[in-house]
DNA sequence: GGTCTACCTG
DNA sequence: CAGGTAGACC
């Protein structure tokens, strides 16, 4: 088939390899092709070197019958302007190919006129063409169109014509003629009866060592072409009638057609050989032409174009540079990471880890980016060293509150209230420089809150002084640049309301383990980086009533349980770091275990148990209100805060 | 009436 | 953990 034209067929990249070395080549193919009969008017275009490339490229064609009768160039393309500028470029060839040249044209002239009344053409110098004499063979109306375009040619050309050849060359024609309908013939019986042909045919063939290389020997520059033509494409020439498969079709089927017509006449076609031996290597550059580009076509719409090498740790830019270029199942991957409204077919099944962890944080409700908030990372794990891990094998009972548990895992911000004892920075952790980056909390609109609150506005001077050393949330150990943290931190820190963030929550939890009841006064000095208005307080105070409720809910639990246990004395009750309760509470406001709870906290929950115990064990349960004087008990038991807990979240 | 808390529910 | 509600307290 004609490639659609020359930009397009030398432009691609898919068919670089084998363009490159049929342009190469050029020159070796203008000679084949001056040596060559040919009736196409595709050489017309050979004025220039580009278009003369382009149209030899452009008409590699497979040489089953179909095809080259369907793709021919039409002989309406020719105009005289273009006649006249194949005329100016034959001249150039030299006198030495004259001689050849008209012969062969005769000898074409003779195949393609067997209508008598097609007459000599193509004696226009430089004029060749396309279609071999195989071709004609095997197409009639091929050749009747040819025949009108030589006869358009013939007045022109006919001047040149030699007498004395031409009465010699009409000698051969009549030896063309005959061979060539013994040949049409035998096509007839192929096409008629392939299988019993193809054996027939491939017996012939093989048995005559039929390859290319004895009668390449013969033409010199065409034997080169011939090779290289073949190679290039991985085909040996010499021997694939033992490989190629029978086949109309088959660029095999044709050789073998074509040594069977050359060996009934081994004096006279060796030129028909060549032909169309370097039609057969042109046609295997097509057809590797064609699969390539149609691979490379598949190839790039396909959506199973990995990326795993893509960098995971990429820039939102890169994302969607990469949504751009890759399948859509990469880009899917980012957006959902990154939240932005791009084209998601699937991105890779590759997650990055920083995406995976920030979906897994993701609590129930929407989040937005609003209010930037800092944080002030100056150590971390500061107390891993000194801390005696607590055993966590068991699960705590009731373990409902999967929001918390998320966060713990994922936010350790638990370890700067751990510097709060101890004040050593941890080795191995990422300097304040390094760590110290602007956030953007995701915040949710509470429905009490109905203003925007702006946050980090509050700060104490005396706070300032306290460098908090929190993680940022869920910030690994690995070190990270600031950029791929930020982008971490967007999405681990989840705002739970107005000004309030995971970060305040986490910091609420580990008060609790010193104040159950803390006051509005409490509350405002521990929190000097939110505006505490009555909604935030309000919040606050939702959170430490939400702790309360856990907390006695389990001591309820383990009371009632140690009386199903049958306990003896009060004075067995007790709470230990490695006591199941101590595990439940502290599974729930430092899940993380990286915080050192108090001692104070031991003794106030086993105070609490104990009460509990006792009033299961009167019986005062009875009383819906029975707990309120266990409360009264309770929150009387307050400690104070560690000072440390004063410094900000946000500086 | 406002505030705080416990309790319940989702 | 948030929202809602009811009760107690001032």
């Amino acid at each position: 088939m004609l490639s659609p034209n020359c930009s397009n067929h030398f432009g691609t990249q898919q068919n670089s390899s084998i363009i490159t070395h049929s342009e190469d080549q050029a020159e070796s193919l203008f000679f084949l092709y001056v040596l060559t009969p040919v009736t196409s008017l595709d050489l017309v275009h050979h004025d220039s070197s580009m278009s003369s490339r382009c149209s030899r490229q452009g008409t590699m064609e497979p040489l089953s019958p179909a095809s080259q009768a369907s793709t021919r160039v039409s002989p309406s393309r020719v105009t005289p302007h273009e006649v006249k500028v194949t005329q100016d470029w034959a001249l150039d060839l030299g006198n030495q190919y004259q001689a050849k040249r008209a012969r062969v044209e005769n000898i074409i002239r003779g195949m393609a006129s067997s209508p008598p009344s097609s007459h000599g053409i193509f004696r226009h110098e430089g004029q060749t063409n396309k279609t071999t004499s195989l071709e004609m063979l095997e197409d009639r109306q091929e050749n009747q169109r040819n025949q009108r375009l030589l006869q358009h040619h013939d007045h022109l050309c006919s001047s040149r014509t030699n007498t004395e050849d031409g009465r010699r060359l009409r000698e051969e024609l009549l030896t063309m003629q005959k061979l060539l309908g013994q040949l049409h013939s035998r096509f007839i019986q192929i096409f008629e009866n392939p299988v019993e042909s193809k054996l027939d045919i491939s017996e012939e063939a093989c048995s005559m060592g039929v390859t290319g290389k004895d009668d390449s020997h013969s033409t010199g520059n065409n034997s080169d072409l011939e090779t290289k033509t073949s190679t290039e494409v991985g085909i040996d020439p010499h021997s694939e009638c033992n490989k190629m498969p029978l086949d109309r079709s088959n660029l095999g089927w044709l050789k073998n057609k074509l040594v069977e017509f050359t060996n009934s006449n081994p004096d006279k076609d060796k030129l028909l050989a060549n032909m169309l031996k370097y039609e057969i290597s042109r046609a295997i550059n097509f057809s590797v032409d064609s699969i390539f580009k149609n691979i490379s076509h598949t190839f790039f719409k396909s959506p199973q174009l990995p990326i795993e090498d893509s960098d995971k740790e990429g820039t939102e830019d890169e994302a969607v540079v990469l949504s751009s270029h890759m399948p859509a199942s990469s880009s899917s991957h980012f957006n959902s990471m990154l939240q932005l409204p791009l084209h998601s077919e699937g991105l890779i099944g590759q997650q990055p880890a920083i995406q995976t962890e920030a979906l897994t944080l993701v609590v129930q409700k929407p989040v937005s980016m609003t209010g930037p908030c800092s944080l002030n990372l100056e150590v971390k794990h500061s107390l891993h060293a000194n801390q005696t891990p607590l055993p966590y094998n068991q699960p705590a009972p009731q373990q409902d509150d999967h929001t918390i548990l998320h966060l713990k895992n994922n936010c350790p911000q638990q370890d700067a209230f751990q510097a709060l004892h101890l004040g050593t920075p941890s080795t191995g952790m990422p300097t304040p420089k390094e760590v110290h980056l602007q956030c953007d909390p995701v915040q949710v609109r509470s429905k009490v809150c109905s203003k925007p609150l702006g946050s980090s506005q509050a700060h104490q001077p005396e706070a300032r002084s306290h460098h908090l050393v929190l993680d940022c949330l869920g910030v690994p150990d690995v070190k990270m640049e600031c950029g791929s943290l930020e982008r971490t931190v967007k999405r681990t820190s989840y705002v739970l309301n107005e000004g309030l963030t995971t970060q305040h929550l986490k910091k609420a939890k580990l008060m609790f383990f010193y104040t159950r009841y803390p006051s509005s006064n409490i509350l405002k000095t521990f929190f000097p980086d939110v505006q505490l208005s009555r909604c935030i307080l309000s919040q606050l105070i939702k959170w430490f009533s939400n702790f309360r409720e856990f907390y006695y809910i389990q001591m309820e639990k383990f009371a009632r349980q140690a009386q199903v246990q049958g306990v003896a004395s009060v004075r067995n009750l007790t709470v230990g770091r490695d006591s199941e309760l101590f595990r439940a509470l502290n599974m729930h406001y430092n899940k993380a275990n990286d915080f050192q709870v108090p001692d104070r906290f031991l003794e106030v929950a086993e105070i609490t148990l104990q009460e509990f115990y006792i009033a299961i064990s009167l019986a005062r349960d009875s009383d819906p209100s029975w707990k309120k004087a266990i409360y009264k008990v309770i929150c009387k038991l307050d400690s104070d805060v560690p000072a440390e807990f004063r410094s900000p979240i946000t500086t």
